[in-house]
This record gives structure tokens, sequence and C-alpha cells, in this order.
DNA sequence: AAAATATTTCTTGTCGACAAGAAAAATGCA
DNA sequence: TGCATTTTTCTTGTCGACAAGAAATATTTT
């Protein structure tokens, strides 16, 4: 499982270990340090955290809210798996939130928005640098997540974020083979983006979003294919 | 408050309970029978529902992850307010979702998926005959939450019953005046929409879609403005 | 030895009690 | 009386313990 110093905190503030748990969690999954299927026992967490079963319950919760988690009632909780069979759900979904949340915020963004997004895009362009996968995938997700926030629509900036999340366990899962012209031509593609939206042309960053969700979407479903090809040979 | 029976339930399985009281809360909120901005006690909803404390948190906990209630830090938890100042992009996301689902529902439906959505067609012809407001709004919901289910698109489909969630809220906040004409009209549309899903022409369900959005979002919008004047009266 | 049955184990679900934090009420002081 | 301070009250947050359900193991029976 995961190898962890045993006390993650010792004093804490009431009402605060649910956000921790539910954080640490959130974030293992998503790197896949947790792996789908792996079973989440609360004594064990509640042991890790130093703290009863009944906060780190309240954690659970919430996680299978966001689907990241499953309950087997009375008998085990798990990491839910990444359904690949209906992967062309999940890109149809995403390529259409890339270009919403795009062309809203060409619409609707405001000064201190682009220095957010400027920030992300720089940081993005240092994970690429320093060819750092893990922060490669969670940067550029806290990107795009940046810019939907910017188009200030939080039922699409919702489901927008959830979409980013299970983005980050399939590229993850696909990305052991590090494809060197993949992440420069991203950085090139972010930064038309952003003066796309800077310039508030709606219609352009609409256009851009869906080039470069498209792009994302033909990556990873060409590692796909070739990692199942592979699957076939062993 | 609401004044019920004390004991919705005597004899419970283990596990059943939090579902219970998270269907019983949620509908209450969606029908306005929990005002927005009131406060939901868990002791009191723990005598209510005769169990202890636990379950009855575990419920909340789901609500508020669907943002229904929201949690003040060690003083209370409150229904959540209507937010009606931001009306406009809840109507951008309602749209969009009305095109997007009528549309998939058009490419990816199977026979049974028209049954369902026939029949609850049915039911809401059925509420309209029997100027019933408050089944009419939960049908009606209830009928586009099918056609979403039928596109197969389960990120889409997620978002779109939280929009029709809140828009159970909105309905009732605004229809206190019945309009003899409006119900009439949509019974029509949806059977113009059905139509265009089973024909499997994606265009012209994707349009129609649209334009009962459309149509409804104008209404609602009419009678907000109408409240306005009310208000200003007052 | 195989199948049916009983027992144990393991994890979650529920409970009642207590602690902490914040607001409201009461008290003291000018 | 008006304001600051203390006390009380009220609700949520956390805890440890126990019960229930299901799977795994052991036992019995044929």
């Amino acid at each position: 499982m995961v190898e962890k110093s045993n006390t993650d905190v010792v004093e804490r503030r009431r009402g605060s270990g649910v956000k921790l748990v539910y954080d640490i969690l959130r974030d293992e999954i998503l790197d896949l340090k947790l792996a789908p299927g792996s079973s989440v026992d609360e004594v064990l967490l509640a042991e890790r955290f130093q703290m009863s079963r009944t906060p780190i319950r309240e954690a659970l919760v919430r996680l299978a809210g966001e689907g990241l988690i499953e309950t087997l009632p009375n008998r085990s909780t798990l990491v839910s798996n990444i359904d690949l069979l209906n992967l062309n759900t999940y890109f149809d979904a995403l390529v259409l939130m890339y270009r919403v949340t795009t062309r809203l915020a060409a619409q609707n963004h405001r000064p201190d928005d682009l220095l957010a997004i400027r920030e992300l895009h720089s940081q993005y362009a240092a994970t690429v640098e320093a060819r750092d996968l893990r922060d490669m995938i969670a940067v550029n997700a806290a990107f795009h997540s940046a810019i939907a926030e910017a188009g200030r629509n939080p039922y699409f900036t919702g489901l927008f974020r959830r979409l980013l999340d299970e983005g980050r366990r399939i590229l993850r899962l696909y990305y052991n083979s590090y494809d060197e012209q993949f992440p420069q031509r991203f950085v090139d593609e972010h930064a038309e983006i952003i003066a796309a939206i800077e310039a508030r042309d709606l219609d352009l960053a609409d256009h851009l979003g869906k080039v470069h969700g498209e792009q994302i979407v033909e990556q990873v479903q060409r590692m796909f294919v070739r990692n199942q090809k592979l699957d076939i040979k062993l």
C-alpha cells in the first residue's frame, strides 16, 4: 500500500480533520498512489491520521459523492475503477467543456483572472522543463480549472473539474512512455488560448479549446491502442 | 417548520436509514417544503426519524455535496439559498444541457428508453390535466432526466440532473400564478422531442431541445421580472 | 472426500456521551 | 444607561464501544 509516516498530524483544529483526510486521499487517488480497485479501510485510515473513524467516514462519504470511491454495503469500500470501456463518453464531455469554459473565459474574465492563469501557465512550462510527469498532469488540470473559473459559471466549472480530475487518473495510467513532442506542443497551445481569452475573441477561444481538447483525446486514444496491443501480447 | 408524524419509520434494515433521510430531505428541499435559508437541526431530525445523529449526519454531508444545504462550521446548517442574482449562468448551463442530452438521446437511445420516456410523458400530461403544480414540476424534471439517461453520458446526465433539481426550486418559487397556456404548450413540445429522438434526427433533436429550454428560460424570466415589480411595490 | 452447516473473523453501520466553538444572555462597571 | 466582560446555552464535531452483515474458515455429516 502506501508507505507513509503514520502520524500525518498531531494537533488539529476542530473540524479541519475531515478536509485534511479528504484532500490527501483525493490526491492519492488521482495520482494513482491508491490503485483503482484497492480497498480503503476506515480503521487503518483512523490509525494513520490519528483520529476516530467518524471524521474519516465523513471524508469517505464526500469522496463517494464525487465517484472517487465506491461503497459495498456492509463489506468494504474500494477506490473506483477507471471506466475504460466508456472513454468516448468521457471524451465527449471533456471536449465540450474545454470549448464552453474557454469561450466563457474570453467573455467574462477580469484582470485578476489572467494573472492567475498566466502564473499556472508558467508553472506548467516549468514542470515540462523539469520533466516531472506527476506535477505536469496536476498543474495542467489546475491551469484549465483556472480558465473555467474565469468563465464564472459554477455549473460548468464543477463538471469540468470532475472531468479534469478523472483525466489525471487516465493520463497517469497511460503516460508511462514519456513522449517528447507532446508537452511542448501543449505549452504553445496554452499560450494561444490565453491570447484569445485576453483578446475577448469568443469564437477563437471556443475553437482553440476544441482543438486543444481533441488533441489530448487523440493522444490518449493513441496511447490506449498502443497499450491494448501490449496487453494482447502478454 | 414541517408538521409531520414524528415516526417516519420504526423498523429499518441496517444501512437504509441514510438513504431514507437523504431522499426525504432532498424532496422537501426541492419542493420548498423546507424554505431556503431555514435551519436544519441534526437533533430534531434524529428525533423525527428515530435514529441517532450519525446516519442523519451522513445524509446531510451528501446533501451538502450537492449544494442543497450549507454548513456553517461549529454553528448551524442551513438549506441553501436560491441564487437569483446569477440566474443567467444557470440558464446558460440549462439550455446547453437541454441541447446536448436531447441530441445524444436521438443518437444513443434504445427501445426500452422510449418506453420509459413515453410513460413519463403521459404522466406529465396527466399532471397538467389535474392542474397539480407540484407534481407537474417534479414529473417534468423526471421526463427530461429520462431523456438524458437515454443519451448514455453519465457526465452530462449528472450535471443535467442537478440543474433540473435546482429548476424545481426556481419554478416553485415563481409559479404561484398558474399560467393557463404554459403547460399545454410544453406537452406538445415534449411530443415533438420524442418524435425527433425516435427518428434519430440529431440536429432536429438538438434544435428542439434548445427551443424548449429557451422557452422555459423566457417564461421564468418573465415571472422573475413580474415578481420583481411586486417586490418593489411592497 | 465432498457437501452442507456452524463458527469465527473482519469491516462497516449505529449509538450514546462528551467536548469545543460560537452566539446569546447575563453580569459587572463606568 | 451604555458598554465591556463573563457566563450560559445551543449546536455541531469527535470519540470509543458495540451490533450487524457478509465472507472466510472450521466443523460436522453423509
